[in-house]
DNA sequence: CGTACTGTTCGATCCAGATCGAACAAGGGA
DNA sequence: TCCCTTGTTCGATCTGGATCGAACAGTACG
């Protein structure tokens, strides 16, 4: 548990990354964490997209986004961090995360 | 009913784009169309894909690909064609077609 | 004209996935 | 040691969308 993984960029599929960027939540977390570029919060994600869902909902559209590859999640205290993994989103599919800004 | 209009690829937005090519089938048809380069009859894409669906289902899903701004449909009597608009998308989304293949 | 073929539309069904709440785990601070 | 906070897990519920079949529309062809 107080281990986070998320998959190898090279195992990472196109197939998968539609899926999770289809839902309007995830696809909101998405573009906050680009805009944040930096380690954040869960709760800190919900409170700047003013998306109002349940912690568990969000716990798990968190882990869609990383079994997807998107993002990688840092445990910190009682906390985790999440990041959108950028350059190796970037280096497997060049433009895509443009595309949502 | 002749006349099968698309939105202007101007007015096409992601988020739409992303909500209809994570479905599966319709990934699948994209490709197909991509892999094809023209124009290609609704009930072709279905023998050239392997797919087995319904032509109600099928209908269904080349509208929310047409809706989405994905693929143009023309009317050629009993039939309807369709085709990928590549150059359209790839200018408003460069590089997303590619992500695909 | 009638028949065959392609596709649309509509209503119904079904299911994957989004959502919630409760219970639980674990760390930080008074 | 409590207690508060953050987050996960699990079971249940609900809903959007995929699917189907039947009916219909339009075209080609005999």
């Amino acid at each position: 548990m107080t281990v986070v993984t998320e998959p190898a960029i090279e195992t990472v599929t196109i197939d998968a990354v539609l899926s999770a960027l289809a839902d309007p939540v995830r696809l909101t977390f998405v573009r906050a964490l680009d805009a944040a570029g930096d380690w954040t919060c869960g709760s800190d994600v919900l409170r700047e997209t003013g998306v109002t869902i349940g912690k568990s909902t969000l716990s798990h559209h968190i882990k869609v986004l990383r079994d997807a590859g998107l993002i990688r999640t840092r445990v910190d205290g009682v906390r985790r961090l999440v990041t959108l993994r950028y350059d190796e989103v970037e280096g497997r599919f060049p433009g895509l995360l443009a595309m949502l800004r």
